[in-house]
Parts: structure tokens; C-alpha cells; sequence
DNA sequence: TAGCTCTTGATAATCGATTATCATTAACAT
DNA sequence: ATGTTAATGATAATCGATTATCAAGAGCTA
């Protein structure tokens, strides 16, 4: 992955232009829209180059194939909506979150996930 | 299944021993110390229908395949140690959660999981 | 305890996700 | 503009998890 292809550009845009965590097929079917021929296996070829690189990294969430988001934001959690499926990120995050786990066990990380609907599907 | 087997009992003994979630795998092993022969066919049989009944139900974590444990406790999260790969129960909830999400996000439901070590793991 | 048939255990088959293959296309250095 | 060769796209292969198959074993009823 050294050479500047329009494909592997058209996967870094869409990483540019949408702030939540997305999946293979979601980058495939966004990227088909600046690169109609783009294919699945260009897209898993550029993911990977580009989590080797750390431009992104994966989001694993519960029960769901990897998602992969921009990386360098703020520590963040996320929603999926039950209507549309997607994953958006929360920037707030519960307080002591570190101080929920019984004496003896030692926290270093944490995640949040969040259900419902989002402002598009509650409509719907 | 409706007959009372003894790799049957020996599942349920094991779900109801161990407070937290067992992967295929983890029944599997725990289930062979109560009858030998145990197969993992079986282990995926009897973890169905028991989840079926609703005596049993399913808990997905982050990039792991489901885990299985007893149904009905109280409202609780969980723990993955890093050492051992082990899940263990959460007894506590942080506080609001549902008020995390910006306004138009409308929360049913949420996860919350702990990373780090368990008291066994921070020694070794 | 005899017999019916559900359950088991070994393993082949399947499933969704991801990676490998390979002929073709296209960056980019000269 | 051209040659080199990395990247692409179609798809076959693979991988881990789960389900299906089927002969053998064992609950349960009479």
C-alpha cells in the first residue's frame, strides 16, 4: 500500500466525512458512491493498511462483526439504533466508572454501549 | 429434549455453580468433570433449548463469540479480565445513563463492560 | 426388562466474515 | 510516453463458530 489510488483515497474520505464507527459494508456502499467499481476486497485491503498505519482502528461491539472508525478523537462511547442498525458516538461518559467493580479487581478500560432509537427512526 | 440425561443435568449444574457467563467452551470443560464423555455437540443442543425455555440467555461482549448464563438476576454488567479471558458479574450500574445520549437519541437499554484484571490475575 | 425413540458423540456440513489468488488495471518514476 | 510493478476486482479459499447427520447408547413406559 504505497501508491495513492483513487479507491484508497475514496475509503479515507468516507472515514472524513462520517464520525461514527462503520462497517465493512457500510464503507464498501458509501465508497461506491465516488468509486462505483470499488470492491468488497479493496475495501478490507485499505482497512487493514490503514489500521496498520493507525489512521483508524476497529470498534468492536457487542454480538457485531468489526466496525472501524477515524482514529485520535476524544474518548467517546456509542448508540445503535434498533431502526437503521448504525452506530453513533456519545461523547459523554458515565463518572467513576473505574469505581463500579468490586475490591480486588482492577479496571483499565471501559466500554459503553447504548440501545434505542435514533432521531431519524423515532419518527418512522 | 424432554428426557432427563445426565450430560443434560450436568450442564444445568454447571450454569447454576458458575455466577457469570461460560462460553461453549467453558460448559464444555466444567461439564466434563461431571461426565466425561461430554461432547460439544451436546454442549450446543442443551444450551439451546435451555435458551429456548428462558432458563438460560445469551450474552454478547465486544469481538467475542456469546457466553450463556442463568436468567433472572438483577440488573447487572460485567467484567473481562485481560489475564485470563475470564467474564464475571458486575453487581453495579452507573448512574443516568440513559441521559448520556445528545437530545433526539431515546435510550431502552444499555451495556456496560469492565476491562482489566481479576484478584487471581493481579498477582500472577 | 423389553422395546421404543429421544439423546448423545463424532464429525461432516454450513454460515458469515475475512483473506488469498491471479489476471487485469493503473500509479508513478524515468 | 513507457515500463515496472503495486493495487484492484472477481471470486475461490479459509477460518472460527455453529448446526446437521447418523449410528450407537440410554431414558422412560408398560
Amino acid at each position: 500500500m504505497e501508491r495513492d489510488t483513487k479507491q484508497r483515497r475514496a475509503i479515507r474520505e468516507v472515514f472524513t466525512r462520517e464520525h461514527r464507527p462503520l462497517s465493512t459494508d457500510e464503507v464498501l456502499a458509501a465508497g461506491r458512491m465516488l468509486v462505483p467499481s470499488l470492491g468488497i476486497a479493496t475495501v478490507y485491503r485499505n482497512i487493514n493498511s490503514l489500521s496498520d498505519e493507525g489512521w483508524i482502528h476497529s470498534v468492536e461491539l457487542p454480538g457485531e462483526p468489526a466496525r472501524y472508525e477515524r482514529s485520535g478523537k476524544p474518548h467517546h462511547h456509542h448508540f445503535i439504533c434498533r431502526g437503521c442498525g448504525l452506530a453513533f458516538d456519545i461523547a459523554a461518559c458515565p463518572a467513576d466508572v473505574e469505581r463500579l467493580a468490586p475490591p480486588g479487581f482492577a479496571v483499565d478500560a471501559h466500554e459503553l454501549v447504548l440501545y434505542g432509537h435514533c432521531p431519524g427512526c423515532r419518527q418512522a
